[in-house]
RNA sequence: UGGGCGAUCGUCUAAUGGUAGGACAGUGCCCUUUGGAGGCACUUGUCUAGGUUCGAAUCCUAGUCGCCCAGCCA
């Protein structure tokens, strides 16, 4: 694929593809009869530019990329930029980012306002034909000659209007001779329609505003019904997939189509992607980054790609979730443990691993020689032997996680406790024997003994232990801020609150943990941001945006999954 | 109450008149220098009622339930 300025990835090809669904078929069908002869199948991903991409547009981008270059077709990225007050620039660029980050690169780059031009030609042509009408009515006015869902509407008195009065007022309103709101064009369809788009949808409206791309050349914009399925027709889009609400629609795009005597494309539907406890609304994502509830729209907390990229989140674990949870025409809600699965298990083949201790207890090793370093030879990464090794400094004191040590240790803790014998990982055995109290009782410090034939983590005489645990030499630790990230709502649809209430009342409390003073093995010092880590034993981490040498901060992707905790959770320990 | 769309394990999804399968979640066991990962096993499902058929998740009829539409948003 052509024009892009930034590198995408390759898309895998061994990732998996689901065997069948009804785009899939449709598409097929139509290619095996030739319904649009010669043509090459040519889909469109059409984003509004009002907002960042989120993991829902990730599933339509998967769709209408990967089904166009599973035929050997081409996709366009286009921007329905049909309403310059609510989209800006900078949408367009995160936007771009955001496809290419996730491994799609366009055929084409086209924005809706190109057509702007042909667009008012259709319009002006519709007029002459006597098929659309310039309308006085206010907007209200307009409402209330609609109807309701059971019943017709009523014809605006504007509607007989002459063609030459039409087309005198619908110029002089492109002249910008008229207010914002005082004049609108609408198709002349049918007021007794059962579907209420063939109502005499409008398809201009005035406005005087300064459009991001166009400037101030308008000052009437096109509606979004009558600007998308002819933008698709002038793209030679043969397959146009979008969302469930559009289905309404089509009946309207083919009116539009047939009466202009344009290229028909294949509107297909689609559901849209739900997610438990997410939140997939650009209009209160934008909420929430305008009241300051987030930090922005790449708070790592946000289900937007820029979000989930900077909480660690991969390309390739989003596009295995979005292949796996699949494309129907019911209206399902994917619990988000399937996304978190899909996000370990890219990350499990291919995080580098190191130790890091978020909550540090000291341990000192009594029998071990003050002074002495040791360099450990340990895998960057077990699942992957090519990964390589890496050298860690051990000593005489060292930090363990505090959960890691249970002066009374409850039924089925494996861990230190005094007496027991743990494995440090990639170190030596070693057993408490001793605790440090500071004046409240809590303890400050545990006093081991090692032994020193166990170097490397095993026992010449075959003694085995329960448990192996992290470490970081406190020599030689890095301190760093970790920032520990639970789901944003706490509850399973954010929407579910009380009569009168938000979805803000369910935002959780929680979601936000920063620990300022982890303790971090050396090797993590020049961290990339968006290099994946797992902490072992702890979680997946990368070093956030804002992360520098001097001041390390490590967002968690993710946290291992913990069967202890499960375990202490049943048994109420 | 008009129109459109839909209904399969707890969740998402396959099966295109011929053995209801996969993934996630859950449970148990095995393995493990990460209580991670991995392996094995198990559990649970065709909205209801009729009908067509040798045979129905699939076709027909009638219900039930759910989602979408009354922006000069997209």
């Amino acid at each position: 694929m052509t024009n892009s300025n930034t590198a995408a990835p390759e898309t895998p090809s061994s990732e998996p593809r689901p065997a069948s669904n009804f785009l899939r078929e449709q598409i097929a069908e139509d290619a095996a009869t030739r319904k649009f002869g010669d043509a090459v199948i040519q889909t469109r991903f059409p984003p509004e530019p009002n907002g960042y991409l989120h993991i829902g547009h990730a599933k339509a981008i998967c769709i209408d990329f990967g089904l166009a270059d599973d035929f050997g077709g081409k996709t366009n990225l286009r921007f329905d930029d049909t309403n310059p007050e609510k989209e800006e620039q900078e949408y367009v660029d995160s936007i771009q980012r955001d496809v290419h980050w996730l491994g799609f690169d366009w055929e084409r780059l086209c924005y809706a306002s190109d057509y702007f031009g042909q667009l008012y030609e259709w319009a002006l042509k519709l007029i002459r034909d006597g098929k659309a009408y310039v309308d006085d009515l206010s907007a209200e006015e307009i409402r209330q000659h609609r109807g309701t869902l059971t019943e017709p509407g009523r014809n605006s008195p504007y509607r007989d209007r002459p063609v030459e009065e039409n087309l005198d007022l619908f110029q002089r309103m492109r002249a910008g001779e008229f207010p914002d709101g005082s004049r609108v064009l609408r198709a002349k369809i049918d007021m007794s329609s059962p579907n209420l788009n063939m109502r005499d949808p409008v398809m201009y409206r005035i406005l005087h505003a300064t459009h991001h791309r166009t400037g101030d050349d308008w000052c009437i914009y096109p509606m979004y019904d009558y600007a998308h399925g002819q933008s698709d027709s002038i793209e030679n889009v043969t397959h146009s997939m979008c969302s469930l609400e559009f289905a309404d629609h089509q009946p309207l795009y083919r009116w539009f189509i047939e009466n202009l005597g344009i290229f028909p494309s294949q509107q297909i539907e689609f559901d849209r992607l739900s997610i438990t406890y997410t939140l997939l609304s650009k209009r209160k994502l934008l909420q929430l980054v305008q009241e300051g509830r987030v930090s922005g729209w790449d708070d790592p907390r946000m289900p937007t790609l820029s979000g989930l990229r900077r909480r660690g989140f991969t390309p390739e674990a989003i596009r295995a979730f979005v292949a796996q949870a699949g494309v129907s025409r019911t209206n399902g809600i994917v619990d988000i443990e399937m996304l978190e699965h899909f996000q370990r298990d890219d990350l499990n083949h291919r995080a580098l691993r190191a130790m890091a201790v978020l909550r540090p207890l000291k341990v000192v090793i009594t029998n071990y020689p003050e002074g002495q370093t040791e360099h450990m030879e340990v895998a960057n990464n077990p699942e992957d032997l090519e990964a390589g090794t890496r050298q860690v400094p051990f000593s005489r004191e060292i930090y363990i996680e505090q959960d890691d040590f249970r002066e009374v240790p409850p039924p089925k803790y494996y861990r230190l406790s005094p007496g027991k014998e743990v494995r440090l990982r990639n170190a030596y055995f070693i057993t408490a024997q001793t605790v440090v109290k500071d004046s409240e009782g809590n303890v400050v410090e545990v006093h081991c003994t090692y032994d020193p034939a166990s170097r490397g983590g095993n026992s010449p005489d075959g003694r085995k232990v329960k448990s192996t645990i992290h470490w970081v030499s406190t020599a030689h630790a890095l301190t760093a801020e970790v920032r520990l990230y639970e789901k944003l709502f706490a509850k399973p649809d954010p929407n579910d609150c009380a009569e009168g209430g938000s979805f803000l009342d369910n935002l959780n409390p929680n979601s936000l943990e920063i620990i300022s003073d982890a303790k971090l093995e050396p090797s993590l010092a020049s961290a990339q941001p968006g290099a994946p880590f797992q902490f072992e034993r702890v979680g997946y981490f990368t070093a956030d945006i804002h992360s520098t040498e001097g001041a390390l901060v490590f967002n968690r992707t993710l946290p291992l999954k913990d069967t202890w905790a499960k375990i202490e959770k049943k048994t109420g320990s």
